[in-house]
DNA sequence: ATTATATTTCGTATTTTTGCGAAACACTAA
DNA sequence: TTAGTGTTTCGCAAAAATACGAAATATAAT
């Protein structure tokens, strides 16, 4: 069967997928302002039940978005370096490249 | 009842929502090479059925990173420049953000 | 070994997304 | 008015996302 999408196509919706949840952009937030590697008491910032928190971070996961490190007693994560500044790319890329390509369209609705 | 999120982490994650099938990637860029404002045949250049393109289209048009025009017996649809700079410059600035903040963090799964 | 703490997984319910064909709509041309 | 073209809406079904509490897991401290 055939395959109606690029790689980078798939990449880029993964990616934006992860991004499309108010909790995980906030999540995400949080990490970045911690420097990096917090753990889950992330529920402390704003409510949220831990096992849903839970699957935010699983989804950030396994989008490449963040990492986890198994460090006891905590769980601690942060971004993941190389994986971020792909999707980085490959969003800036794809949002520059519409920048001056639009024809004149006045429609409005 | 409380909002748990910013307006700014709102429309982020909206776009970013947006963003995250490959379907509307495809259709955007397909908007974006043809210069701009093109129709429905968008369904020529991979297998997707009418109406569930009218969806992604509709998705895309709710989100606002597209307008359409009705220009008889053609609708057409362009980006929508003032929106796409909004998304561009937020999800820009939440990238670059996160940019060098990481810390040294040794986890790899 | 027991207890306490941090986090995830499980089970479940609700909502949303995705996809398609059929029917409806809107407008043009005959 | 009738037929034709492009597009959307409707109705449906299947899949995925969201959220929570309860139970399970893992490790540290006692």
């Amino acid at each position: 069967m055939k395959v109606p999408y690029s790689d980078d196509q798939n990449r880029l919706a993964r990616f934006a997928k992860a991004l499309g949840h108010p909790a995980r952009i906030k999540i995400l937030e949080i990490l970045s302002n911690r420097g990096c590697c917090y753990s889950g008491n992330i529920a402390d910032e704003f409510p949220i039940a831990l096992s849903t928190l839970s699957q935010h971070l699983k989804e950030l996961k396994t989008a490449g978005l963040i990492q986890g490190e198994i460090n006891p007693p905590y769980i601690k994560y942060c971004i993941h370096k190389e994986n971020w500044n792909i999707a980085k790319n490959l969003i800036d890329n794809f949002l520059a490249e519409k920048k001056d390509k639009y024809s004149p369209c006045d429609a409005t609705s």
